[in-house]
DNA sequence: TATGAATGAGGCTTCATTCAT
DNA sequence: GATGAATGAAGCCTCATTCAT
C-alpha cells in the first residue's frame, strides 16, 4: 500500500537501527494491506509476520499488540489520504475560474474517496470504532478535519470575492462534501467497488450545482 | 395451536411448530442485539444461543451457519429502521404547510438515524460488506431505497404544486439526506453516541435551508 | 494415579453422562500424574488432553482453565492421601497394646509420606501456593486437618488410659507428627526418593522414643 | 561505587572488572527476588535483566543460562539465610544458664523461617527440586547441614556438663528443629505469611517444652 | 565488553461446527 | 426436533536464546 524505506541511497550494510525502521515499515505496510482487506479481526498476526517477512515476536517488539498495530496502521493510512485530498482542496483556485475549479476540485476529492485506499479506511472505522473509539479521533485529527478545514478558508475567499454567499464556511464546506458523495456510497456500494465512472461524474456535477444554486451570490 | 404470530389466543399449550417459531425469534433477536453491540466476529454462537435460551444445535438447525444467521438477522434489523423512516417520509405534507412539514421530516429521519439501532445496523454494513458483499443488497432493499422512493415522491409532489423547482426528484431527495446528514456521522461520532441536541437539530435546519435555497421555485 | 470409572459393571454402551464422567475422570487422573511429574507450569494442558485421551476443548469444557484444573487434581490427591493416612491414624490401638501400636501408627504414617503420591502433592503444595494461596486450605482441609484431629482423638484416649499425660493433644499430635518426620525431608531428598528403609525406620523408632520419653505418664 | 565484593575503595571511574562485577551482583540480586516472588518458571529473563539494569545477552554472558542463573541465586540465598540461623546456632549458652539460651536460640531460629527470604528458599527447593535435583545439595550443603551440626556439637556440651541425656546429638539437633517447627508451616500458611506472633511463641515455647521432657538428664 | 534486535517454539484459550442421544 | 458433548483449527502472546554491532 506505500512503502520507501527512506530517501537516501543506501548501498553499504545497513546499520542496525536502519533495519530495524526498515522492519517496521514493512509490518506497517502488510498490516495495512491486510486490514483493508479482511478487516480487524480475520487478520493474524502470523500473516501480517508473513507477509511482512518477519518474525511474530519481531511485529510484537515493534508494536506491542495487534490494537496497537491497527492503530499506527490506521493513523498511517488516514496520513496519507489526507495528503491528497488536502491537496485538492488547497488546489481551489480562488480567481476568476473559480467555479471551474470548484468542480476539479469535487471530482478530485470524490476521486480520493473512491480509491480502494480510503474506502477500506472507511469501512474499518465503521467496522472498529465500537471496540476501541479512540480510533475516530485517530483517523478524524489525520483525515477530515484538516480538508474541511482547507475547504472551508478556500471557499471564505470565493465569497470574499464576491461570487458565494457563505455565512458559515465550515458547515459549508461539510455541505459541499455531502452533496458532492451524496450518491457514492450507493454507487460504489460502500466503497466495495469504484461504480460506473459516468453516474459518478454526473453526481458529482448535480451535487456541485445544488451547492452553487444554494451559496451563489 | 397456531404460531406466535397469528392474533389468537394461546392458552393451552403452545404446538410444537408455535415454539419452534418462538425459538426462531428468540434467536434472532438475540443474534441482532449481540450483533450490534460487537460486531460479527466477535460473537459467539455460544453466545447467541445462551441469550436466546436454546441450545446450539438448535440455532444451526434453524439458520445453518453463523453467516446466514447474520444476514437474516441483518434483513430483520434493517426492516425495523425502515419502517419508521418510511412512515417519516410518506408523512410529508405537500399542502400549504409543505415547508414546515419539510423540516419535521428531516428531523424524523435523521432520528431515525441517531437511534443505536440504525447506528449499529451502519456500522455492521460497513463492517462486514467486504466479506460478505451480498449484505448490501439486503440492507438496502429493506433500507434505504423504499424510503429514497418515497420520499422523491412527496418532493415531486411538492414540485408540482409550484413550491419546488425539481429536475430529478430522486437524485434530490438523496441530496436531500446528503444535507440534512452532513455533519451528523462527525456529531455522532459514527453513530457511537448521540452527539449533542442542539448542535445535531442546528445541523438538520441548515442543511434543510441549503436544500431549500438550492431547490426552491 | 488413579482411575476406576465406576463400580458397577457396564457391558452395553455407555451413557452419555457416563463418558462425559470417565472423560472428567481421565482428566484428572492425567492431570494429576502430569503434574506431579512436572509442575504446574511445565505441564501443558495439550499434554494433559493427549494423556488422557480427549481434545483440548474437552479439557476446558470441564474444568474452565489451568488453575481450576489443577485446583480439581491437587484435591483429588489430597483426598486420596488423606484416606490412607486417616486410616493409620484411627487404628491406634487404645488397650493395653497401645505403644506397639503407636509404633506402628508412626510406620504407616511415615509410609504415606513417601509415597510418590504425597511427596508429589507437598512439592507442589510449596511450588504454587504462591501464586495460588487458596491451594493452601483446599488441600489442608482434605489432608492434614482431619488426620491430626483423629490422631489427637487416639492420643487423648490413650492418655484417659493413664499411659500418656498429655495437656494439649492436638498439639501433641503434630509433634508426634514432627518427631517422626524430623529426617525424612532429608533422607528421601524431599520426597524425590524413598531414602534408605533402614534409615527411615530408625529415625521413625526414634522419633517415637522422644516423644513417648516426653509424654510417657 | 565499586562491587560490593572488593574491599578497597575507588573513586575514579571503576575499572572494567569492577563494572563487571558489579553487574553480576546485580543481576543475582534482582534474580534472587523475582525467584522468590514468582517461582522460577514464571520470570522471565527479560524481568530478571530489567530490574538489574542491564541488557539480556549481559544475564547470558555471566551465568549461561537461566537453570544456571537459577542455581547461583538459590545458592546465595542459602548462604545469607544460613549465616542467621548459624549465629544462632552457635550463641547456644552451655553454662547454667543453657535453659533460658536454649528457649532464647529456638525462637531465633524460627525467626529466621519465619523471614520471608527462607520461606521463599524452601518454596523454591520443593518448587524446583524434580526438575533440577542438583538444587537439593546446593541448599543443604549452605543451609540446613551446618547449621544442625553446629546445633548437635552444642547439645552435645550441655550434655556433657550433666544437663541433658543424649546418645545421638545429631539426631537430638534434628529432633529439636522438628519440634520448634512443629506447627509453623501450618501457622504461616507455608510461610505464606508470618502468622501469630503469639500463636508462634506458644508453639516454639511448647517444642523447647517437650524436647526437654524428653531429653532432660 | 555489553547491547539492540530478532527468532523458533510453544502455551492458553476460544470458535464454528457436528455427532449420537 | 432439540440437546449435551466433543473436536480440529486457529489466534494472541511470551519466552529463552543467539547474532551482529
Amino acid at each position: 500500500m506505500q512503502s520507501a524505506y527512506s530517501g537516501a541511497m543506501v548501498t553499504a550494510a545497513p546499520t542496525s537501527t536502519a533495519r530495524r525502521a526498515g522492519k517496521r515499515q514493512a509490518i506497517l505496510d502488510a498490516a495495512a494491506e491486510l486490514f483493508a482487506e479482511d478487516g480487524y479481526e480475520r487478520v493474524s498476526i502470523d500473516a501480517i509476520a508473513a507477509k511482512a517477512g518477519v518474525s511474530k515476536p519481531t511485529v510484537y517488539s515493534h508494536f506491542g499488540n495487534k490494537e496497537q498495530l491497527f492503530r499506527e496502521s490506521l493513523a498511517e493510512s488516514a496520513r496519507q489520504i489526507n495528503e491528497q485530498s488536502y491537496a485538492a482542496a488547497v488546489s481551489l483556485d480562488v480567481g476568476k475560474d473559480w467555479e471551474r475549479s470548484l468542480r476539479d476540485v469535487a471530482v478530485q476529492l470524490v476521486e480520493c474517496q473512491r480509491s480502494t485506499c480510503a474506502a477500506s479506511l472507511q469501512r474499518q472505522l465503521y467496522a472498529e470504532i465500537n471496540r476501541d473509539p479512540e480510533v475516530f479521533g485517530i483517523v478524524r485529527s489525520r483525515g477530515a478535519d484538516p480538508i474541511i478545514e482547507a475547504l472551508a478558508g478556500r471557499l471564505a475567499m470565493v465569497a470574499n470575492a464576491g461570487h458565494l454567499r457563505i455565512d458559515d464556511p465550515v458547515r459549508a464546506a461539510k455541505q459541499f462534501f455531502a452533496l458532492i458523495g451524496a450518491e457514492i456510497a450507493e454507487l460504489t456500494r460502500l466503497g466495495t467497488d469504484r461504480g460506473d465512472d459516468g453516474q459518478v461524474r454526473a453526481a458529482v456535477a448535480a451535487g456541485v450545482d445544488t451547492f452553487l444554486r444554494a451559496y451563489r451570490a
